[in-house]
DNA sequence: CCTCCATCCTGTGGGC
DNA sequence: TGCCCACAGGATGGAG
């Protein structure tokens, strides 16, 4: 079993984390142009239909605004053209002046106004950008994410449709971004937790009173994770690989915790693999089985 | 449509 | 000390 420490080494970018790079991104670069585009790794922009489209889709375009949906950031520019960026697994995004040595897996730098870049750094290259166009932007699986965890959460009550007569489990249910879209690993597991609902009862085996749980331990999750992505990013060293780990690792109420006391009833948290990924969990807090 | 599972990729750390 | 390998995870796409 890795460490806790290896686990939590470079943070997963998740909702918050994302958020955060959207504030961070909007107060610099809205209303500059784009005066270059470099790109490291084709693979970063490997949804786009026409790779050299990149480019000059965007070059000369003025940044209107910085939007986001789920984990997915909108940089939105004139003439209708709109950056899709994910982060992936392991991607962050940095401000440099563009004489500043570049951080290694800078894959993708796109310059403003020949005075600030925005650079797109990913060593494991899940994440991508690609420039779409509104009728691309439709069609693009973007469209196709649930509300957003964080600002447009669904009422208990239609939350509790999506779950009907699903057997997938809740956890897994909770990563599918067609329902809601922001949770990954780290905070649905927490989220379940807080909920007192282990993840692997099925979906629609949840009551209403176990939806509304769920339901209503997102936002306090999400919000916690968005403070302390807040917090430091006052600090620049939130930009370099690590810098909030230590943060996370205070927060983190489940997850990567196996056999360490849970925090609320001191039961030693246990792992299990569900949907191939890891799920934490507290089995007293958190009865697989449905009590009676 | 739903569920399950393989795939992409590389830094990291555990084991030998 | 150094090498090897398993592991981590978000989204996608195919099979059943």
């Amino acid at each position: 079993m890795p460490s806790l420490s290896s686990r939590m080494g470079r943070q997963v970018p998740e909702l918050p984390e994302v958020e955060s790079s959207r504030r961070y991104l909007e107060e610099p670069l809205v209303g500059r142009s784009v005066t270059g585009v470099a790109v490291g790794r084709a693979r970063m922009i490997r949804h786009q239909a026409i790779p050299v489209d990149f480019t000059s889709r965007l070059l000369g375009r003025k940044l209107m605004a910085v939007d986001r949906k789920g984990k997915y950031l909108l940089l939105r520019f004139d003439a209708d053209m709109t950056l899709v960026m994910h982060l992936g697994m392991s991607g962050r995004l940095q401000l440099a002046l563009p004489g500043e040595e570049c951080a290694p897996h800078s894959n993708v730098v796109i310059g403003f106004d020949d005075e600030i870049e925005l650079r797109l750094v990913d060593p494991r290259t899940f994440g991508f950008a690609v420039a779409v166009t509104p009728e691309e932007l439709a069609v693009h699986s973007v469209a196709r994410l649930g509300p957003d965890a964080l600002n447009a959460l669904p009422r208990t009550s239609a939350f509790r449709t999506a779950l009907r007569e699903r057997t997938a489990p809740i956890k897994s249910l909770l990563l599918d971004q067609r329902i809601i879209a922001g949770l990954g690993n780290i905070y649905a597991d927490e989220v379940l937790f807080r909920a007192r609902v282990h993840g692997s009862r099925p979906g629609g085996s949840l009551n209403g009173e176990e939806v509304r749980r769920v339901r209503a331990a997102i936002g306090p999750v999400l919000k916690a994770g968005l403070r302390a992505g807040g917090t430091s990013l006052d600090d620049l060293a939130y930009l370099l690989p690590d810098g909030r780990a230590g943060e996370y690792l205070q927060r983190l109420r489940v997850y990567g915790r196996s056999g360490l006391p849970c925090r609320s009833c001191g039961t030693p948290i246990e792992r299990m693999v569900l949907g191939q990924r890891s799920h934490f969990f507290c089995r007293t807090c958190q009865p697989p089985f449905r009590p009676r």
